[in-house]
DNA sequence: CCAAGGCCTGAATG
DNA sequence: ACATTCAGGCCTT
């Protein structure tokens, strides 16, 4: 049976640019779940929730061994995949990774953490968890309602009428999570992409971390890189943009080279990349 | 179809 | 100091 201590990395998890709504005091890592507050200890290992609902947050239910096992086939993610044992996909919020994806276009990750806690600050229930004051993260409808100007206040720039209109369309279930989780890759993504703010490498984003599609591979900037830095044999990837067409052309050979848990090779490979060019997570 | 340009914002660069 | 550039894209032309 595996062990959950040793195959869970939570320090490494969180900072790998999945989430951006987390606090750490001493040994304890405190995460923004949508309605909810995650608890989370190293040593001793213990997950604890807000809501008293065990959730996953860590995808604690994923056979991680069989998934290492299938993606260290290629080399490139089996290098990576020593250097941060215990890196994990996590499991999110749907709509608190929608909203945070449409802010991270253009951005960077002190940016859209600074505007998520505005929205948490502005919009979300202020909570009493393990001693300390935490702000939710707002519901859909609570941002439907919010205006344009309360949400400039935000700052988040010309992303606030994506952020509002996205925030309506969920509200009025018009774009449900639960069947999206249900949907194939094809069908989710073609039904995300409704949502105003969202194109195809947001699209993944939410898919991997929030709707169970770990074949989702988000084609970043830092991905492309990589594809063009280590698998030039592989893809052809000569051009730094990549048009709408091409990008699911893209999407099915990476799917045929990584194979169906591709979203796990995708979270190895860009925290190496990130790390080696000393990137900050924070 | 595809390429190019514009875009809020704050930190980093020169 | 102050201007310019850049950062995990998206949308429109």
């Amino acid at each position: 049976m595996p062990d959950l201590h040793t195959d869970i990395n939570i320090h490494e998890t969180i900072n790998s640019g999945q989430i951006f709504l987390w606090e750490n005091y001493g040994n304890e890592w405190f995460v923004i779940d949508g309605h909810d507050v995650i608890m989370a200890k190293q040593k001793p290992f213990e997950i604890i929730t807000f809501s008293k609902k065990p959730k996953n947050f860590f995808r604690e239910d994923d056979n991680y061994r069989k998934i290492l096992k299938n993606i260290t086939k290629d080399k490139i993610v089996k290098k990576a995949s020593k250097y941060y044992p215990g890196l994990r996909v996590t499991r999110q919020d749907p709509f608190q990774c929608c909203i945070s994806f449409i802010i991270s276009a253009n951005s960077n990750i002190p940016n859209i953490r600074m505007r998520l806690q505005k929205l948490c600050i502005k919009f979300g229930t202020k909570v009493r968890f393990q001693k300390r004051e935490f702000f939710l993260f707002p519901t859909p409808k609570m941002l439907a309602n919010a205006t344009l100007q309360d949400l400039q206040e935000c700052k988040l720039g010309y992303r606030s009428k994506y952020v509002l209109d996205a925030s309506r369309l969920i509200a009025s279930r018009e774009i449900d999570f639960d069947e999206l989780k249900k949907a194939e890759y094809g069908k989710c993504k073609e039904l995300l992409l409704k949502l105003p703010g969202i194109g195809d490498k947001v699209a993944d984003c939410v898919m991997l971390f929030s709707l169970e599609k770990l074949g989702a591979f988000p084609l970043d900037t830092w991905i492309v890189k990589i594809l063009q830095k280590y698998y030039s044999e592989n893809f052809r990837m000569a051009k730094k943009t990549i048009s709408k067409n091409r990008y699911e052309n893209i999407h099915q050979d990476v799917l045929n080279h990584f194979g169906k848990y591709a979203g796990y090779s995708q979270q190895f490979l860009y925290k190496m990349e990130r790390d080696l060019n000393k990137k900050k997570w924070l």
